[in-house]
DNA sequence: ATGTAAGCGGAGTGAAATCTCCGGATACGA
DNA sequence: TCGTATCCGGAGATTTCACTCCGCTTACAT
Protein backbone atom coordinates (compact mmCIF):
# COMPACT_ATOMS: atom_id res chain seq x y z
CA UNK A 1 0.00 0.00 0.00
CA UNK A 2 1.35 3.06 -1.20
CA UNK A 3 2.08 5.79 1.59
CA UNK A 4 -0.25 8.17 0.87
CA UNK A 5 -3.18 5.26 1.01
CA UNK A 6 -2.14 4.33 4.47
CA UNK A 7 -2.47 8.18 5.45
CA UNK A 8 -6.08 8.27 3.80
CA UNK A 9 -6.69 5.19 5.37
CA UNK A 10 -5.87 6.44 8.91
CA UNK A 11 -7.83 10.02 8.15
CA UNK A 12 -10.93 8.11 7.51
CA UNK A 13 -11.11 6.48 10.81
CA UNK A 14 -10.38 9.08 12.94
CA UNK A 15 -13.13 11.57 10.69
CA UNK A 16 -15.66 8.46 11.13
CA UNK A 17 -14.99 8.38 14.86
CA UNK A 18 -15.85 12.33 15.00
CA UNK A 19 -18.87 12.13 13.04
CA UNK A 20 -20.50 8.82 14.62
CA UNK A 21 -19.81 10.33 17.72
CA UNK A 22 -21.42 13.71 16.85
CA UNK A 23 -24.21 12.35 14.76
CA UNK A 24 -24.83 8.68 15.76
CA UNK A 25 -24.37 5.68 13.22
CA UNK A 26 -26.55 7.29 10.55
CA UNK A 27 -24.34 9.89 9.73
CA UNK A 28 -23.66 9.61 6.03
CA UNK A 29 -20.63 8.57 4.68
CA UNK A 30 -19.96 11.14 2.27
CA UNK A 31 -19.43 14.00 5.98
CA UNK A 32 -17.12 11.20 6.72
CA UNK A 33 -15.39 11.88 3.54
CA UNK A 34 -15.69 15.04 3.74
CA UNK A 35 -14.64 15.94 7.79
CA UNK A 36 -11.46 13.42 6.62
CA UNK A 37 -10.56 15.95 3.69
CA UNK A 38 -10.96 12.68 1.12
CA UNK A 39 -13.34 12.01 -1.49
CA UNK A 40 -16.11 9.24 -2.21
CA UNK A 41 -13.61 7.43 -4.15
CA UNK A 42 -11.22 7.53 -1.52
CA UNK A 43 -13.60 6.35 0.97
CA UNK A 44 -14.71 2.78 -0.66
CA UNK A 45 -10.99 1.96 -1.66
CA UNK A 46 -10.14 1.55 1.70
CA UNK A 47 -13.30 0.27 3.02
CA UNK A 48 -15.99 -1.87 1.43
CA UNK A 49 -18.57 -0.52 2.62
CA UNK A 50 -19.86 1.69 5.46
CA UNK A 51 -20.46 -1.35 7.62
CA UNK A 52 -16.64 -2.42 7.35
CA UNK A 53 -16.07 1.17 8.42
CA UNK A 54 -17.47 1.04 11.17
CA UNK A 55 -15.89 -2.18 11.62
CA UNK A 56 -12.52 -0.80 12.13
CA UNK A 57 -13.53 1.14 14.21
CA UNK A 58 -15.20 -1.38 16.31
CA UNK A 59 -11.97 -3.29 16.15
CA UNK A 60 -10.08 -0.58 17.52
CA UNK A 61 -12.01 0.14 20.45
CA UNK A 62 -12.50 -3.64 21.17
CA UNK A 63 -8.45 -3.56 21.00
CA UNK A 64 -7.99 -1.17 23.88
CA UNK A 65 -10.77 -2.78 26.02
CA UNK A 66 -8.97 -6.25 25.79
CA UNK A 67 -6.01 -4.53 26.68
CA UNK A 68 -7.33 -2.50 29.45
CA UNK A 69 -8.56 -6.23 30.60
CA UNK A 70 -5.29 -7.90 30.64
CA UNK A 71 -3.64 -4.66 32.13
CA UNK A 72 -6.23 -5.26 34.91
CA UNK A 73 -5.86 -8.94 35.17
CA UNK A 74 -2.13 -7.89 37.11
CA UNK A 75 -3.66 -7.00 39.96
CA UNK A 76 -3.22 -9.07 42.48
CA UNK A 77 -5.91 -8.21 45.37
CA UNK A 78 -9.25 -9.14 43.38
CA UNK A 79 -9.76 -5.67 42.24
CA UNK A 80 -9.19 -6.16 38.58
CA UNK A 81 -12.85 -6.68 37.47
CA UNK A 82 -14.03 -3.67 39.19
CA UNK A 83 -11.20 -1.51 37.98
CA UNK A 84 -11.81 -2.96 34.62
CA UNK A 85 -15.37 -1.63 33.91
CA UNK A 86 -14.61 1.12 35.48
CA UNK A 87 -11.73 2.00 32.95
CA UNK A 88 -13.32 0.52 30.47
CA UNK A 89 -16.28 2.20 30.67
CA UNK A 90 -14.63 5.14 30.86
CA UNK A 91 -13.03 4.42 27.23
CA UNK A 92 -16.24 3.74 25.87
CA UNK A 93 -17.50 6.87 27.02
CA UNK A 94 -15.52 8.83 24.99
CA UNK A 95 -15.64 6.57 21.73
CA UNK A 96 -19.07 6.53 21.72
CA UNK A 97 -19.07 6.09 17.50
CA UNK A 98 -19.49 2.79 17.43
CA UNK A 99 -21.49 1.94 20.59
CA UNK A 100 -24.41 0.49 19.09
CA UNK A 101 -22.14 -2.29 17.88
CA UNK A 102 -19.88 -2.04 20.19
CA UNK A 103 -20.86 -5.79 22.08
CA UNK A 104 -23.26 -7.07 18.96
CA UNK A 105 -21.11 -7.68 16.91
CA UNK A 106 -19.68 -11.71 15.95
CA UNK A 107 -16.76 -10.68 16.20
CA UNK A 108 -13.49 -12.53 17.62
CA UNK A 109 -12.37 -9.74 19.40
CA UNK A 110 -15.53 -9.79 21.36
CA UNK A 111 -15.30 -13.49 22.39
CA UNK A 112 -11.47 -12.92 23.50
CA UNK A 113 -12.61 -9.57 25.40
CA UNK A 114 -15.51 -12.16 27.08
CA UNK A 115 -12.86 -14.61 28.08
CA UNK A 116 -10.78 -12.23 29.77
CA UNK A 117 -13.62 -10.67 31.91
CA UNK A 118 -14.55 -14.26 32.78
CA UNK A 119 -11.08 -14.67 34.33
CA UNK A 120 -11.32 -11.18 35.80
CA UNK A 121 -14.62 -12.65 37.66
CA UNK A 122 -13.04 -15.66 38.61
CA UNK A 123 -10.05 -14.03 40.23
CA UNK A 124 -12.76 -11.13 42.07
CA UNK A 125 -14.73 -14.10 43.64
CA UNK A 126 -11.98 -16.28 44.69
CA UNK A 127 -11.01 -12.72 46.81
CA UNK A 128 -14.40 -12.44 48.00
CA UNK A 129 -14.98 -9.32 46.39
CA UNK A 130 -17.56 -10.43 44.30
CA UNK A 131 -20.74 -12.73 45.32
CA UNK A 132 -20.36 -16.13 43.91
CA UNK A 133 -23.60 -16.80 42.08
CA UNK A 134 -22.56 -14.35 39.67
CA UNK A 135 -21.50 -15.83 36.58
CA UNK A 136 -19.97 -14.32 33.62
CA UNK A 137 -23.08 -13.78 31.56
CA UNK A 138 -23.81 -11.70 33.51
CA UNK A 139 -21.15 -9.24 32.82
CA UNK A 140 -22.47 -9.50 29.49
CA UNK A 141 -26.08 -8.03 30.81
CA UNK A 142 -23.50 -5.36 32.84
CA UNK A 143 -22.38 -4.32 29.71
CA UNK A 144 -25.24 -3.99 27.51
CA UNK A 145 -26.67 -1.73 30.36
CA UNK A 146 -23.77 0.42 30.68
CA UNK A 147 -23.98 1.25 27.10
CA UNK A 148 -27.92 1.49 27.24
CA UNK A 149 -26.84 4.27 29.93
CA UNK A 150 -23.65 5.87 27.58
CA UNK A 151 -26.01 6.47 24.66
CA UNK A 152 -29.25 7.98 26.36
CA UNK A 153 -27.08 10.56 28.69
CA UNK A 154 -23.47 11.11 26.42
CA UNK A 155 -24.81 14.14 26.00
CA UNK A 156 -25.91 16.09 28.86
CA UNK A 157 -24.77 14.15 32.01
CA UNK A 158 -21.20 12.63 30.06
CA UNK A 159 -20.51 10.94 34.09
CA UNK A 160 -24.02 9.59 34.80
CA UNK A 161 -22.25 6.03 34.10
CA UNK A 162 -20.60 6.90 37.29
CA UNK A 163 -23.03 6.57 39.52
CA UNK A 164 -24.82 4.18 37.67
CA UNK A 165 -21.38 1.65 37.91
CA UNK A 166 -21.83 2.34 41.56
CA UNK A 167 -24.98 0.73 41.79
CA UNK A 168 -23.96 -2.25 39.86
CA UNK A 169 -21.52 -2.92 41.34
CA UNK A 170 -23.15 -2.42 44.90
CA UNK A 171 -25.44 -5.46 43.28
CA UNK A 172 -22.52 -7.82 42.91
CA UNK A 173 -20.83 -7.78 46.34
CA UNK A 174 -21.38 -10.72 48.23
CA UNK A 175 -24.87 -11.21 50.38
CA UNK A 176 -26.63 -14.03 51.88
CA UNK A 177 -29.46 -13.55 49.43
CA UNK A 178 -29.17 -15.19 46.09
CA UNK A 179 -30.42 -13.46 42.66
CA UNK A 180 -33.70 -15.15 41.99
CA UNK A 181 -33.70 -16.00 38.51
CA UNK A 182 -31.12 -17.94 36.57
CA UNK A 183 -28.32 -16.05 34.15
CA UNK A 184 -28.33 -16.65 30.83
CA UNK A 185 -26.47 -19.54 29.33
CA UNK A 186 -23.19 -19.28 27.07
CA UNK A 187 -24.99 -20.40 24.52
CA UNK A 188 -27.87 -17.48 24.61
CA UNK A 189 -25.10 -14.72 24.59
CA UNK A 190 -23.52 -16.33 21.57
CA UNK A 191 -26.63 -16.49 19.77
CA UNK A 192 -27.76 -12.72 20.89
CA UNK A 193 -24.01 -11.70 19.73
CA UNK A 194 -23.96 -13.52 16.34
CA UNK A 195 -27.81 -12.55 15.23
CA UNK A 196 -27.40 -9.62 12.56
CA UNK A 197 -29.54 -6.35 14.15
CA UNK A 198 -33.25 -6.90 13.40
CA UNK A 199 -34.04 -10.04 11.11
CA UNK B 1 -64.79 11.30 13.30
CA UNK B 2 -66.76 8.70 11.22
CA UNK B 3 -66.62 5.36 12.47
CA UNK B 4 -64.32 3.91 9.37
CA UNK B 5 -61.99 6.42 10.33
CA UNK B 6 -61.99 5.55 13.92
CA UNK B 7 -61.38 1.65 13.38
CA UNK B 8 -58.66 2.74 10.77
CA UNK B 9 -57.07 4.60 13.45
CA UNK B 10 -56.99 1.43 15.64
CA UNK B 11 -55.89 -0.90 13.11
CA UNK B 12 -52.91 1.36 12.35
CA UNK B 13 -52.10 1.25 15.90
CA UNK B 14 -51.91 -2.13 16.32
CA UNK B 15 -50.08 -2.70 13.05
CA UNK B 16 -47.55 -0.40 14.15
CA UNK B 17 -46.63 -2.36 17.26
CA UNK B 18 -45.97 -5.30 15.20
CA UNK B 19 -44.17 -4.03 12.91
CA UNK B 20 -42.53 -1.94 14.82
CA UNK B 21 -41.82 -4.80 17.09
CA UNK B 22 -40.58 -6.90 14.51
CA UNK B 23 -38.29 -4.77 12.41
CA UNK B 24 -37.46 -1.64 14.78
CA UNK B 25 -38.87 1.48 14.33
CA UNK B 26 -36.65 2.22 11.28
CA UNK B 27 -39.21 -0.02 9.59
CA UNK B 28 -41.25 2.08 6.87
CA UNK B 29 -44.46 3.40 6.91
CA UNK B 30 -45.37 1.64 3.85
CA UNK B 31 -45.23 -1.91 5.93
CA UNK B 32 -47.19 -0.54 8.55
CA UNK B 33 -50.36 0.51 6.30
CA UNK B 34 -49.63 -3.07 4.51
CA UNK B 35 -50.01 -4.92 7.98
CA UNK B 36 -52.77 -2.81 9.00
CA UNK B 37 -54.76 -3.35 5.49
CA UNK B 38 -54.90 0.28 4.67
CA UNK B 39 -53.59 2.88 1.81
CA UNK B 40 -50.69 5.56 3.01
CA UNK B 41 -53.15 8.08 2.77
CA UNK B 42 -55.39 6.41 5.64
CA UNK B 43 -52.36 6.64 7.29
CA UNK B 44 -51.17 9.86 7.06
CA UNK B 45 -54.75 11.47 7.44
CA UNK B 46 -54.96 9.82 11.02
CA UNK B 47 -51.17 10.88 11.91
CA UNK B 48 -49.56 13.57 10.87
CA UNK B 49 -45.73 11.62 10.56
CA UNK B 50 -44.30 8.92 11.17
CA UNK B 51 -42.89 10.26 14.42
CA UNK B 52 -46.76 11.56 15.83
CA UNK B 53 -47.39 8.01 15.33
CA UNK B 54 -44.87 6.55 17.06
CA UNK B 55 -45.47 9.57 19.28
CA UNK B 56 -49.00 7.77 19.49
CA UNK B 57 -47.44 4.25 20.58
CA UNK B 58 -45.19 5.38 23.10
CA UNK B 59 -48.31 7.20 24.85
CA UNK B 60 -50.12 4.13 25.07
CA UNK B 61 -47.09 2.34 26.94
CA UNK B 62 -46.50 5.10 29.19
CA UNK B 63 -50.32 5.12 30.01
CA UNK B 64 -50.06 1.44 31.24
CA UNK B 65 -47.13 2.07 32.51
CA UNK B 66 -48.36 4.91 34.84
CA UNK B 67 -51.07 2.73 35.63
CA UNK B 68 -48.82 0.07 36.50
CA UNK B 69 -47.37 2.81 38.95
CA UNK B 70 -50.32 3.75 40.61
CA UNK B 71 -51.35 0.50 41.43
CA UNK B 72 -47.97 -0.48 42.75
CA UNK B 73 -48.33 3.04 44.66
CA UNK B 74 -51.17 0.79 46.83
CA UNK B 75 -49.14 -2.09 48.82
CA UNK B 76 -48.34 -0.88 52.20
CA UNK B 77 -45.07 -2.63 52.87
CA UNK B 78 -42.60 -0.90 50.75
CA UNK B 79 -42.27 -3.11 47.99
CA UNK B 80 -44.43 -0.97 45.76
CA UNK B 81 -41.08 0.17 43.74
CA UNK B 82 -39.64 -3.48 43.65
CA UNK B 83 -43.04 -4.65 42.08
CA UNK B 84 -43.63 -1.95 39.68
CA UNK B 85 -39.88 -2.13 38.51
CA UNK B 86 -41.13 -5.68 37.48
CA UNK B 87 -44.44 -5.53 36.39
CA UNK B 88 -43.14 -2.14 34.20
CA UNK B 89 -40.17 -4.01 32.47
CA UNK B 90 -42.32 -7.42 31.53
CA UNK B 91 -45.18 -5.05 30.17
CA UNK B 92 -41.76 -3.23 28.01
CA UNK B 93 -40.30 -6.58 27.07
CA UNK B 94 -44.06 -7.14 25.16
CA UNK B 95 -44.18 -3.76 23.57
CA UNK B 96 -41.06 -3.77 22.35
CA UNK B 97 -41.63 -1.73 19.06
CA UNK B 98 -41.30 1.81 20.87
CA UNK B 99 -38.62 1.48 23.22
CA UNK B 100 -35.91 3.39 21.63
CA UNK B 101 -38.30 6.67 22.28
CA UNK B 102 -39.81 5.02 25.65
CA UNK B 103 -37.89 7.15 27.84
CA UNK B 104 -36.27 10.11 25.75
CA UNK B 105 -39.35 11.83 24.65
CA UNK B 106 -40.38 15.04 26.36
CA UNK B 107 -43.98 13.82 27.11
CA UNK B 108 -45.45 15.09 29.69
CA UNK B 109 -46.50 11.35 30.56
CA UNK B 110 -42.91 11.01 31.07
CA UNK B 111 -43.07 13.79 33.61
CA UNK B 112 -46.03 12.31 35.75
CA UNK B 113 -44.49 8.37 35.24
CA UNK B 114 -40.94 10.06 36.99
CA UNK B 115 -43.01 11.49 40.24
CA UNK B 116 -44.96 8.45 40.41
CA UNK B 117 -41.50 6.07 40.60
CA UNK B 118 -39.89 9.18 43.23
CA UNK B 119 -43.14 8.50 45.50
CA UNK B 120 -42.37 4.56 45.15
CA UNK B 121 -38.83 5.12 45.70
CA UNK B 122 -40.03 7.23 49.28
CA UNK B 123 -41.89 4.64 50.14
CA UNK B 124 -39.30 1.76 50.04
CA UNK B 125 -36.77 3.93 51.27
CA UNK B 126 -38.82 4.92 54.70
CA UNK B 127 -39.77 0.96 55.04
CA UNK B 128 -36.17 0.60 55.16
CA UNK B 129 -36.01 -1.71 51.61
CA UNK B 130 -33.97 0.37 49.61
CA UNK B 131 -30.89 2.24 50.53
CA UNK B 132 -30.98 5.88 51.80
CA UNK B 133 -28.51 7.25 49.64
CA UNK B 134 -30.39 6.05 46.08
CA UNK B 135 -31.92 8.84 44.26
CA UNK B 136 -34.86 9.27 42.14
CA UNK B 137 -32.95 10.44 39.32
CA UNK B 138 -30.96 7.00 40.09
CA UNK B 139 -34.26 5.32 38.94
CA UNK B 140 -34.00 6.89 35.85
CA UNK B 141 -30.47 5.30 35.18
CA UNK B 142 -32.42 2.09 35.94
CA UNK B 143 -35.10 2.06 33.32
CA UNK B 144 -32.29 3.53 30.49
CA UNK B 145 -29.99 0.54 32.07
CA UNK B 146 -33.38 -2.50 31.79
CA UNK B 147 -34.08 -0.83 28.37
CA UNK B 148 -30.60 -1.30 27.04
CA UNK B 149 -30.71 -4.78 28.13
CA UNK B 150 -34.38 -5.38 26.63
CA UNK B 151 -33.24 -4.18 23.28
CA UNK B 152 -29.92 -6.26 23.20
CA UNK B 153 -31.19 -9.63 24.40
CA UNK B 154 -35.57 -9.56 23.29
CA UNK B 155 -34.53 -11.72 20.74
CA UNK B 156 -32.60 -14.86 21.99
CA UNK B 157 -33.25 -14.36 25.93
CA UNK B 158 -36.92 -13.15 26.16
CA UNK B 159 -36.50 -12.90 29.86
CA UNK B 160 -32.67 -11.75 30.60
CA UNK B 161 -34.01 -8.31 31.88
CA UNK B 162 -35.25 -10.31 34.75
CA UNK B 163 -31.45 -11.43 36.14
CA UNK B 164 -30.30 -7.83 35.54
CA UNK B 165 -33.01 -6.47 37.17
CA UNK B 166 -31.99 -9.24 40.32
CA UNK B 167 -28.66 -7.31 40.50
CA UNK B 168 -29.81 -3.72 40.57
CA UNK B 169 -32.22 -4.40 43.22
CA UNK B 170 -29.55 -6.08 44.78
CA UNK B 171 -27.50 -2.83 44.49
CA UNK B 172 -30.27 -1.02 45.88
CA UNK B 173 -30.73 -2.76 49.12
CA UNK B 174 -29.49 -1.10 52.16
CA UNK B 175 -25.71 -1.41 53.10
CA UNK B 176 -23.02 0.30 55.33
CA UNK B 177 -20.95 1.24 52.01
CA UNK B 178 -22.14 4.46 49.90
CA UNK B 179 -22.31 4.93 46.06
CA UNK B 180 -18.86 6.55 45.32
CA UNK B 181 -20.39 9.23 42.39
CA UNK B 182 -22.46 11.60 42.99
CA UNK B 183 -26.39 11.30 41.80
CA UNK B 184 -27.49 13.33 38.66
CA UNK B 185 -29.39 16.69 39.31
CA UNK B 186 -32.91 16.21 38.87
CA UNK B 187 -32.15 19.27 35.95
CA UNK B 188 -29.61 17.24 34.08
CA UNK B 189 -32.24 14.44 33.51
CA UNK B 190 -34.89 17.34 32.19
CA UNK B 191 -32.34 18.19 29.52
CA UNK B 192 -31.35 14.37 28.49
CA UNK B 193 -35.63 13.96 28.00
CA UNK B 194 -35.78 17.56 26.40
CA UNK B 195 -33.03 16.59 23.97
CA UNK B 196 -34.39 15.47 20.05
CA UNK B 197 -31.89 12.45 19.64
CA UNK B 198 -29.11 13.90 18.07
CA UNK B 199 -28.37 17.47 17.31
C1' DA C 1 14.39 11.32 -15.19
C1' DT C 2 10.68 8.49 -16.33
C1' DG C 3 7.18 4.87 -16.94
C1' DT C 4 3.44 3.09 -14.77
C1' DA C 5 0.75 0.93 -11.33
C1' DA C 6 -1.72 2.66 -7.80
C1' DG C 7 -4.37 6.25 -6.04
C1' DC C 8 -7.49 10.34 -6.14
C1' DG C 9 -11.91 13.34 -6.40
C1' DG C 10 -16.59 14.03 -7.05
C1' DA C 11 -20.45 13.93 -10.21
C1' DG C 12 -23.69 10.40 -11.32
C1' DT C 13 -26.86 6.19 -10.45
C1' DG C 14 -30.30 3.59 -8.46
C1' DA C 15 -32.80 2.19 -4.45
C1' DA C 16 -35.65 3.31 -0.70
C1' DA C 17 -38.26 6.08 2.38
C1' DT C 18 -41.42 9.81 3.65
C1' DC C 19 -45.08 12.44 2.50
C1' DT C 20 -48.79 14.49 -1.05
C1' DC C 21 -52.58 14.55 -4.29
C1' DC C 22 -56.82 13.52 -6.32
C1' DG C 23 -60.42 10.67 -8.48
C1' DG C 24 -63.48 7.33 -6.69
C1' DA C 25 -66.07 5.11 -2.78
C1' DT C 26 -68.70 5.22 1.53
C1' DA C 27 -71.03 6.24 5.93
C1' DC C 28 -74.81 8.72 7.77
C1' DG C 29 -78.45 12.31 8.65
C1' DA C 30 -82.88 13.69 6.81
C1' DT D 1 -83.77 6.66 -0.71
C1' DC D 2 -80.59 10.11 -1.55
C1' DG D 3 -77.11 14.06 -1.11
C1' DT D 4 -72.90 15.15 0.44
C1' DA D 5 -69.21 15.71 3.65
C1' DT D 6 -65.92 12.70 4.83
C1' DC D 7 -62.85 9.18 3.94
C1' DC D 8 -60.08 5.84 1.19
C1' DG D 9 -56.29 3.98 -1.89
C1' DG D 10 -52.13 3.97 -4.10
C1' DA D 11 -49.43 6.09 -7.70
C1' DG D 12 -46.03 9.69 -7.88
C1' DA D 13 -43.01 13.80 -6.20
C1' DT D 14 -39.14 14.69 -3.52
C1' DT D 15 -35.27 13.85 -0.77
C1' DT D 16 -31.53 11.33 1.03
C1' DC D 17 -28.52 7.76 1.02
C1' DA D 18 -24.93 4.20 -0.17
C1' DC D 19 -22.16 3.08 -3.65
C1' DT D 20 -19.77 3.28 -8.63
C1' DC D 21 -17.24 5.04 -12.53
C1' DC D 22 -13.78 7.34 -14.96
C1' DG D 23 -10.58 10.87 -16.35
C1' DC D 24 -6.74 12.90 -14.07
C1' DT D 25 -2.72 12.81 -10.70
C1' DT D 26 0.99 11.05 -7.86
C1' DA D 27 4.38 8.10 -5.56
C1' DC D 28 8.11 5.21 -6.34
C1' DA D 29 11.18 1.50 -8.41
C1' DT D 30 14.48 1.41 -11.81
Amino acid sequence: MRSDAQKNRERLLVAAGQVFEEKGLEASVADVARVAGVGMGTLYRRFASKEALIEALVSEVLEATIAMAEEAATRPDGTGLEHFLLASSAYHAEHLGCLPKLWNTDHHFVQTARELIADLLADAQAHGRVRADLTSTDLSLVMWSIRGVLETTRANAPDAWKRHLDLLVAGMRPTDAKLAHRPLSQGQVDRILSKRDDS
